[in-house]
DNA sequence: CGAGGGTTTGAAGTGCATCAAATAGTGTGG
DNA sequence: CCACACTATTTGATGCACTTCAAACCCTCG
């Protein structure tokens, strides 16, 4: 299969783009490109004039802001099907934080100016923006709560809930998505932090770490030890 | 001046609704009514379902969520010209945090059976509607980035410097918006850290604080001491 | 096999929370 | 205008959670 049509497939299979023109999309597609990185690998930095916003097909991306010390704060943490750079167009065209990929990553490359000319003329594809937008404000909200509320391991506890099937039932075994380390900067805390409340949890709750694998009989005894702290109950669903 | 008049003109004073048309808001404004309400009047629960959203004319509502135990964290507080409850719209039709009013309050509370109407029709509106949204986004993640790498002193003295207009040069006084207790929970610490923290601010930056008062004889001590741990430069524009 | 990054562990310090109590400030009724 | 009640704010003492710095360990990959 060939590049465009590619990048065609993955558009259709986005519910954003399900509401635009088949044509409208060929011919954005023909202006996209399909992109390999390492980790490492910048995307954009906070400041800098947009020209293109991003869709992950695998791997990791760390959206992240910067003080002048070099001090980061994780803002985010995008994977497949996750758009990366959109909003620049409500500001000014700049982009408000810097994305940077954190675990070997394919995405696709598009053109900025496709966006706001679409949001403008199509009124689906606005109401379709708008509800991303909102469920990831409710995210955002929900993540100033969790770091508000809950401690180091109640984080961790929810953070491994919501890679769990919420309809799955009995023994599961989940994987962290990236590295420990990351992990942790995405639960705003140190990775000798994450290390220690990850040994807290395990006594806890009797989860099993091996590496970056985590088994537990069952998701109650995470549940009733994180969900307590939240207004959210399980399944939190804080989205990705 | 009647109150439907008075409504429609605060409709019209504000952007969003600036790109509706005139017969629509005429309409609307019919529909809402102008609530004056004491401190603890709730607005809505979360997980309610939305008959309404909100806009403050005057006073401060605090968005917040709550646990099971009672503990709250505040979400954001808005205050004049700020809508609230309007993402009901896009999350099934329930309200996803709770609103109270925090301190004696006037809004206009509007159908909203309206919102998702115009959206969907109106693109101009959805456009600006994006817009505030982004801009909310923006917001919220620089809130993150605060809560993770400023200390409490420093994201008091954050938050003053919000309180000054940015082209202000010179001695400043700025008065808090609303009781200490409430700007604590809004940082995020407990209302002893926040009176302890702000004795700091005030030893390292040379404010004065007379009661509500806080009295500088520039930004500049503020901000060198608390934009030096952020990514963004005075001035900040948080937003409120 | 050795280098280098990721991860864990240890020891010590700091910041914030908590509980308790004093103080200041505000509004009320007399 | 004062005394009282009530709330907001401050202060003190103490403990815990998280950070920091340092070093060891582990794992992977050239």
């Amino acid at each position: 299969m060939n590049e465009q049509q590619k990048i065609l497939d993955t558009l259709l299979s986005l519910p954003l783009f399900q509401v635009c023109d088949e044509e409208t999309l060929r011919t954005l597609a023909g202006r996209a490109r399909i992109v390999r990185a390492e980790k490492g690998k910048v995307l954009f930095l906070s400041d800098d004039e947009a020209q293109a916003f991003y869709i992950v097909l695998s791997g990791w991306v760390k959206l992240y802001r910067e003080t002048i010390d070099g001090t980061q704060a994780i803002v985010d943490i995008m994977t497949t099907g996750h758009m990366v750079g959109e909003t620049s167009i409500f500001e000014s065209g700049r982009y408000v934080s810097s994305a940077e990929v954190a675990d070997e990553c394919v995405y696709i490359r598009l053109p900025i100016d496709f966006l706001a000319r679409e949001v403008k003329s199509n009124s689906d594809f606005a109401f379709a923006m708008l509800s991303s937008m909102a469920r990831y404000r409710k995210q955002q909200d929900k993540e100033i709560e969790h770091r508000t509320i809950q401690n180091a391991s109640q984080r961790i506890g929810c953070f491994l809930l919501r890679l769990v099937d919420p309809k799955h039932e009995g023994p599961v075994v989940v994987t962290l998505p990236y590295d420990k380390t990351l992990v942790a900067s995405r639960l705003g805390m140190q990775p000798e932090t994450f290390s220690r409340a990850l040994s807290k949890l395990k006594t806890i709750t009797g989860i099993r770490v091996k590496g970056a694998q985590i088994e537990m009989d069952g998701v109650d005894a995470l549940v009733s030890y994180s969900c307590s702290a939240c207004s959210t109950e399980f399944p939190c669903q804080g989205t990705e």
